[in-house]
DNA sequence: TACGCCGGTATACAA
DNA sequence: TACCGGCGTA
């Protein structure tokens, strides 16, 4: 028996997905590696492979399936139920909403550690630190332990919790990594270890975990047998995409899951690994067979491209063929076109903008909507002379990554609320929410913190002392917010606009653009509306913000036709019909931030690989001549003259249509900027003569 | 001790 | 630019 499905796959995307199921009484197959290269069907290959299984018997709760995003997730889920469906009809979703473990790793990894706290001695109630909240701490511990008063300039709290995090993630040590990437604060060493001791104390002291600390605690949790055993016999497969974006943690999470590779899969292409600021490491998936004995992993490549032309594939294998070190093989298609992809030069950012506004209105005549074209970029900040002009212009756009609505300040006061009721030893949370208070700053809101946490139930404590001087009714209030909190008198979601109408006017005093804010808040307040519970919500929230300002439900906008702007670590196992990519010299990619090491400047190579490999029909790179910059050394904003990037050497152009735009004005322009009309100059000195 | 002002300096991408 | 620490004032 055939089932249709299979029909429509290649064959080594069908052996992908066959490897290992249907083996005699029930054996699960050994450990596998699929190398899938950019547009080779690699989702769908594991959607079809996670499907097979379940039609094969498999117990979807029984599937750990961690993907690098929830947009990914549920992408997968969606592709996962469309194929169980051919084969058990409208009953599909029944299996499928069973795959109740499909989720990011760190997702994955909070609910676990929720499940076992009383057995590792964890508060169930831990909440979770963004990357803010985790420097913001780390800065607490830096002041208390003097070090923000040295001499010469310690490491800023983002230099400090970026150095930690590598040596978590790395599994590596201190010293390891500094000599590796932060050369210049090798002399701290001493008091660097001194601090992120005082800083796993304070995590530990208040009951808050950080990014690191879930896959952090989760790998020791699989260092002790016995658990090691439960956890990992909750699962008969486990399945990781994305694995060239994970780090040694992870990798050693894995491998404490599935210690002899029994039902385990990962699959991605090393071609596309862009995380290592992340600590991910490409050596994750090259050792990958050689984990497990005596039979190494088998492993199934794939390269056949399903998405872009030929002319953009032979753009892009030229690109990523410079590269010093690799491992897969170039990408094929059969999908025949005579456009080459563009490589235009504009005069600067404006043209920049007007060149892709023309293009993305023409495009849309020529009947490609909005949405099956994206402008790609290297920093968020790239996009702002686009934004404005797509703003003027009147053209919808939704623009992924960077900084993000959780990331304002009235959002995060909001949240602190929810956050301090859910978790009141939350120093940073605490210094948050009491600081909004009119007459309380640092010194007050530590007082307070101090004398309630060594209450053991502080929400009640925080009653019983007295009211601090120049708080006036703002105090009471406090205190009547917060045991309605704890009480849960208004219910979930009840309780966030309880909290909002407490907050707004400590809103109307603090900032001047209130009203608009306050928008904001109302959002939030819709989308608290789609969890279950306040942890659900905080914990989610927090590991999973919105990718993008309009990335919620309910948001008119994602019914109407919008372009797409997003950060090419963002775009990230997407694909458009039509692709721009802005800034494309050297200074934006690579970066002219991340070119310390060979190692650093090959993964910018394989940023702008990622980036053209989005491309199915159009690709057009963009390079103006000159850019804005700001403050990045002492010359402060300024503008700087560019070139194309340095990984399209001269040897690439033969890949490309090389252009101009605008056509004519271009040399006008230039002609009338070196003719010299009137002397402004001579008549300035001649006012004083 | 809260808070606004000022000058020096870091450093994007992001779960 | 945006943040951080130091300083002066209420």
């Amino acid at each position: 028996m055939t089932a249709a499905y299979l029909e429509k796959l290649n064959d080594r995307q069908r052996e992908a997905v066959e490897h290992g199921i249907g083996l005699p009484d029930g054996v699960t197959g050994g450990p596998l590696l699929i190398i899938a290269g950019a547009g080779s069907g690699k989702t769908n290959t594991l959607a079809h492979r996670v499907g097979h299984l379940i039609v094969n018997g498999a117990d979807p709760r029984r599937i750990l399936l961690m993907t690098f995003s929830r947009r990914a997730s549920s992408e997968m889920a969606r592709r996962v139920q469309r194929i169980c469906r051919q084969v058990f009809g409208d009953n599909a979703a029944v299996m499928t909403d069973a795959m109740a473990w499909a989720g990011t790793f760190h997702g994955i990894g909070a609910r676990l550690l929720r499940m076992y706290s009383e057995q590792i001695g964890l508060n169930v109630d831990f909440t979770i630190h963004d990357r803010e909240d985790s420097a913001d701490l780390m800065n607490l511990v830096r002041h208390e332990l003097g070090f923000s008063k040295t001499e010469s300039r310690f490491p800023t709290k983002g230099t400090c919790l970026a150095i930690y995090s590598r040596v978590v993630n790395s599994e590596s040590s201190i010293n390891e990594v500094l000599k590796a990437s932060y050369t210049y604060v090798l002399g701290w060493e001493e008091q660097l270890k001194q601090l992120f001791a005082g800083y796993v104390e304070a995590k530990q002291m208040q009951n808050v975990l950080d990014y690191d600390d879930l896959l952090l605690y989760w790998a020791q949790v699989m260092s002790d047998p016995e658990l090691a055993d439960d956890i990992g016999g909750r699962f008969d497969y486990v399945l990781v995409d994305e694995y060239q974006d994970t780090n040694r943690l992870q990798a050693s999470i894995l491998m404490g899951l599935k210690p002899g590779g029994r039902g385990l899969t990962v699959v991605g292409d090393d071609a596309q690994s862009i995380y290592s600021f992340r600590a991910a490491t490409v050596r994750n998936i090259l050792d990958f067979p050689n984990q497990f004995s005596p039979k190494p992993a088998d492993v199934i490549t794939l390269d056949r491209n399903y998405r872009s032309t030929q002319p953009i594939l032979a753009a892009a294998n030229g690109v990523i063929d410079l590269a010093r070190e690799r491992f897969t093989k170039n990408l094929w298609t059969d999908r025949e076109s005579e456009q080459r992809p563009m490589l235009v030069t504009v005069k600067d950012e404006t043209d920049q903008a007007n060149y892709i506004v023309e293009q993305v209105l023409a495009n849309r005549e020529d009947g490609m909507t909005l949405k099956e074209q994206a402008v790609l970029f290297r920093a968020s900040d790239h996009s702002s002379t686009l934004e404005v002009e797509l703003t003027r212009r009147n053209i919808p756009f939704v623009k992924f990554g960077g900084l993000k609505f959780l990331d304002s300040a009235h959002v995060k006061d909001l949240l602190a609320i929810l956050r301090f009721a859910q978790n009141p030893r939350d120093r940073v949370t605490g210094f948050r929410l009491l600081k909004l208070l009119p007459g309380v700053g640092s010194q007050t809101a530590a007082k307070i913190l101090d004398t309630i946490s060594a209450d053991p139930e502080p929400l009640l404590s925080l009653a019983e002392i007295p009211r601090p001087p120049k708080t006036g009714e703002a105090w009471p209030a406090l205190i009547t917010l917060l045991s309605g909190l704890r009480n849960a008198d208004s219910g979930w979601p009840g309780e966030v606009a309880t909290a909002r109408s407490w907050y707004e006017p400590h809103l109307d005093r603090i900032h001047e653009d209130a009203n608009t804010r306050k928008a904001d808040l109302l959002q939030l307040e819709q989308i608290a509306a789609g969890y279950l519970s306040r942890e659900r919500f905080l914990t989610e929230l927090t590991l999973d913000p919105p990718s993008a300002t309009s990335d919620q439900a309910g948001v008119p906008l994602l019914d109407e036709d919008y372009l797409i702007l997003s950060t090419i670590h963002s775009a990230k196992g997407q694909e458009w019909r039509s692709v721009f990519m802005l800034n494309v010299v050297d200074g934006c990619i690579p970066s002219d931030l991340g070119v310390g090491t060979t190692a650093e400047m090959e993964e910018e190579r394989r940023l702008l690989y990622v980036g053209m490999t989005r491309a199915r029909d159009n690709l057009s790179l963009i390079t103006p001549q000159r850019f804005f910059t700001h403050g990045q050394n002492a010359q402060g904003d300024r503008h700087v003259y560019a070139s194309r990037t340095r990984f399209i050497p001269v040897t690439l152009l033969q890949y490309f249509e090389v252009t101009s735009w605008p056509k004519v004005s271009a040399a006008a322009s230039e002609r009338s900027a070196r003719q010299i009309r009137i002397d402004v100059g001579a008549r300035m000195r001649s006012m004083w003569k």
